[in-house]
DNA sequence: TTAGTAAACTGAACACTGTTCACATAGACG
DNA sequence: CGTCTATGTGAACAGTGTTCAGTTTACTAA
């Protein structure tokens, strides 16, 4: 009788083992050099059936993003998250975000950086564990404010926002090789993250409003101005 | 005895009119979306013919880039850039750099974001006119300290280098569609320029080196940990 | 055991892509 | 005029994502 359980399971099995090969030739081949078929070789399948587990070869990369939130989420801290004090706390926090930029690039890319996969943008509010995660820093930051760390009436979703922004844009900076020689990306990374928190303490006025989370998170349509980058085939 | 002369204006005609090609084509088309066909369609040659004009497509994009140094180059303020005060100089800059993500997306990500296009990561110290606006900028924060509105003893440069990467931070939350649909980018960018110059202005010790800009400005060769993307073609 | 059936998988094709190369052609020079 | 060189072309090569008519496989019902 657990036939249909088997077979989902063998299913799940090898939707897991398309997921691997492609992560792994992210890794050894570069971004766009992996292909369906190259994917379809390295699991012993012909190209045409890796369309019966995902719809197109976007798919595959957003679920791939999606194991990176999961990773993201189980990574390890190196400093204190359970810190006594909330600063340090979001210092831990981002400190492990940087680190898993150096750790796991072509993971970060798809989560945070990336636009040549369209669902990945758009569809982001899907990923529920981002939005899990959001709201964990939103409260941290909420704790420094309640303790007093940043002035009251500090817009814990703006800041928090502030602060991701910055740590991505160095963690860019540093993936996107526009590094110079002697730059030490973990030393800025650690660095922004410094300067805001500082900058926020100094309790100058903000522009952005803080729109007390309408959804529990973020969510998608927001105008680029950039073309919704490729449908794969029109 | 003009004839080389000619010629050589012909063939910077052909030359610009590949280039604009690709521009439009990129904004109506998207970005991956552009090929070396539809770009030889649009100028009414054949798809051979642009291997004389650029040795490959990512050339194409290189040259692209360096129009985009000119555009930001030439792009009006909104602000004050030539203003009395050295941080509304700064403010002003940056306003400027958010505004240019705003009206030229795809020169942005070319410039600061994409990784797809090798050459744009690896030969970054060829864009002249990025140094000369970087030390531009870096000169403007070295005002700001000699008018005591910096503290004392601030690297220009890694202050400079923090107030960028957190405004590309911004920028590319926008043009990637992480932005929550209530955000303001505008708004956030303008914020995180001020909590950065606000928490430098606190005078917290920062871990970066100044390195005292040893090449004129950036330089290439950092190493990505990520795979230095394709190779067009083996 | 056998017939039927539904899912899984394949081979071949379609319409693309970047790039190369033997060939044609047009214009400048002696 | 012929020669020669630069410029441009058509066709091809090897690759891409994707689709689909069939085949194979594995399970169900008679």
């Amino acid at each position: 009788m657990g036939i249909k359980q088997r077979q989902e399971r063998d299913r799940e099995a090898v939707r897991r083992a398309i997921l691997d090969a492609a992560r792994e030739l992210f890794m050894s081949e570069g971004y766009g050099n992996v292909s369906i078929r190259k994917i379809a070789e390295r699991v012993e399948y012909s190209p045409a059936a890796l369309y019966s587990y995902f719809p197109s070869k976007d798919d595959i990369f957003f679920a791939l993003a999606e194991d990176g939130f999961q990773l993201l989420h189980d990574a390890p801290s190196r400093g204190a998250v359970d810190a006594c004090l909330p600063l340090e706390r979001i210092r831990a926090t981002f400190a492990r975000l940087y680190q898993f930029s150096l750790d796991h690039p072509e993971h970060f890319s798809l989560m945070f950086v990336d636009r040549t996969v369209p669902r990945i943008g758009q569809e982001y509010e899907r990923f529920t564990l981002a939005r899990q995660m959001k709201a964990q820093l939103v409260s941290q930051v909420q704790q420094c404010i309640d303790a007093g760390l940043f002035p009251h009436g500090t817009p814990a979703l703006v800041a928090s926002r502030l602060l991701a922004a910055s740590l991505v844009g160095v963690a860019l900076m540093r993936l996107s090789d526009r590094l110079a020689p002697g730059e030490n990306g973990e030393d800025l990374a650690l660095d922004v993250v410094d300067v805001v928190i500082a900058g926020l303490q100094s309790g100058i006025r903000l522009r952005s409003h803080s729109l007390t989370d309408p959804c529990p998170l973020e969510a998608p349509r927001a105008a680029t101005g950039l073309h919704p980058s490729e449908e794969p085939h029109p």
